[in-house]
DNA sequence: ATCTTGATTTTTGTATACATTTTTAATTAA
DNA sequence: TTAATTAAAAATGTATACAAAAATCAAGAT
């Protein structure tokens, strides 16, 4: 078991929910919680607020953001606009090696049976990143792409959505690869953007079922 | 005059030159320049980096990064691919109450005579965020281009490039809000996206001619 | 009852000191 | 000469202590 980083660490247990939405974070409930002084608690904190993974509460703490269907769409948009755009841009440097290893990594998540939504999320993310990455000429977007992910991965956590989802995302995911063998490149964007469309709604979907139950819950009770 | 935090100062000092490209920067140098203790500095730094505005060099050390002609084309493709759907989820909250603002910032910018290319740019940043803000529907997609354009200020820093395209620029800037007046919202996306596309290739193509001339430069003496 | 005002408490910001790691330089062996 | 190894140095990481700021709460005025 590696050692994780306080940053690490932090992620994580957001991710997991023990620092819910909402939660405020302050240096020295933290520092009691994890054992340290306050100076790697505001590393930790400082990164996590340029990642957006904590947002400003006031005027001079930081909270956990709250989740809400907009936001989720939000994010889902901007990958339809960056991924297709990150994979033409590596589509010249993806070799049949790169697609390789792809598929390795592809066997790889599929062996692996109980992973909870958000674990099976990043995985997911590793194997685009994968493709993107070839020939490392599109940083800036990969960086960006990764804090993109980054959020999506809370909202994937939140709930064990759709399980049924996973098994058309996989498909799809060999088809991408089939494509991209076969050099048919115009398609396997097109498919590549309807795949991530269809994440997305299905995502919004639930958490917008999910919102109006709740705000019902709250209301009805009090009008 | 306004007191600069620490981060702005030494994200002001990286754009302005005064710590160039390649440059280490090491929190102990900082804390005497700056007469800070490293805790600070150590704050700024990492936010920085957060930012992109440093890179890694080596195990522990962060750099200035290096500009490059790839890179700048690599951001304004980005931008290509963001700021029309920002504008888009705009439209719908684009109120003449808002434009009429952007108008003003336009006015005001055009008055401004004596500025660097970067200050500039800075700018013009600032009138586009102006649009995209309307209704804050985007804040992801606001903070993802908010970084972009940290990076891109770097490279318009770099050189006085161009002079006559400010011209240009500002003629395209009113008629974007022009077509935004009259609800003309297609050809007002298609505006700002070729308005994006013409300043990126002026940038790219002057950033190329001038790693020719380095590249020689340097090469020719040592054959 | 609500809104100010001021004092109290909590929290964050920064300096200093020390521990650990990384980087650099020098030395030795191949 | 080059590469590997090791010792010196410099730099970063972390803890503690203090200063400044922010948030909280209570008392008083409207």
């Amino acid at each position: 078991m590696k050692t994780l980083s306080l940053y690490q660490q932090l992620r994580q247990d957001i991710r997991q929910g023990i620092w819910p939405a909402g939660q405020l974070m302050n240096q020295q409930k933290l520092s009691d919680y994890y054992q340290v002084s306050r100076i790697p608690v505001r590393d930790a904190l400082q990164q996590l607020k340029a990642e957006g993974l904590l947002v400003m509460a006031g005027k001079a703490s930081l909270k956990v953001p709250e989740l809400s269907a907009a936001e989720a769409e939000e994010l889902y948009q901007i990958r339809l606009a960056l991924e297709p755009l990150a994979l033409e841009r590596a589509l010249p440097a993806l070799s049949f090696h790169q697609l390789g290893r792809a598929e390795d990594l592809l066997q790889q998540i599929e062996q692996q049976q109980h992973l909870s939504a958000a674990d099976r999320g990043a995985m997911n993310w590793q194997f685009h990143a994968l493709l993107y990455q070839a020939g490392d000429q599109s940083p800036q977007l990969l960086q960006l792409l990764h804090r993109v992910h980054q959020q999506v991965e809370r909202y994937l956590g939140f709930q064990e959505l759709a399980l049924n989802y996973t098994d058309t995302s996989a498909t799809e995911h060999w088809q991408l690869l089939q494509l991209l063998r076969d050099g048919q490149s115009q398609q396997a964007l097109t498919l590549l953007h309807s795949h991530i469309a269809q994440a997305g709604q299905l995502l919004v979907q639930h958490l917008t079922a999910l919102e109006q139950t709740t705000t019902s819950q709250q209301s009805s009770p009090a009008d």
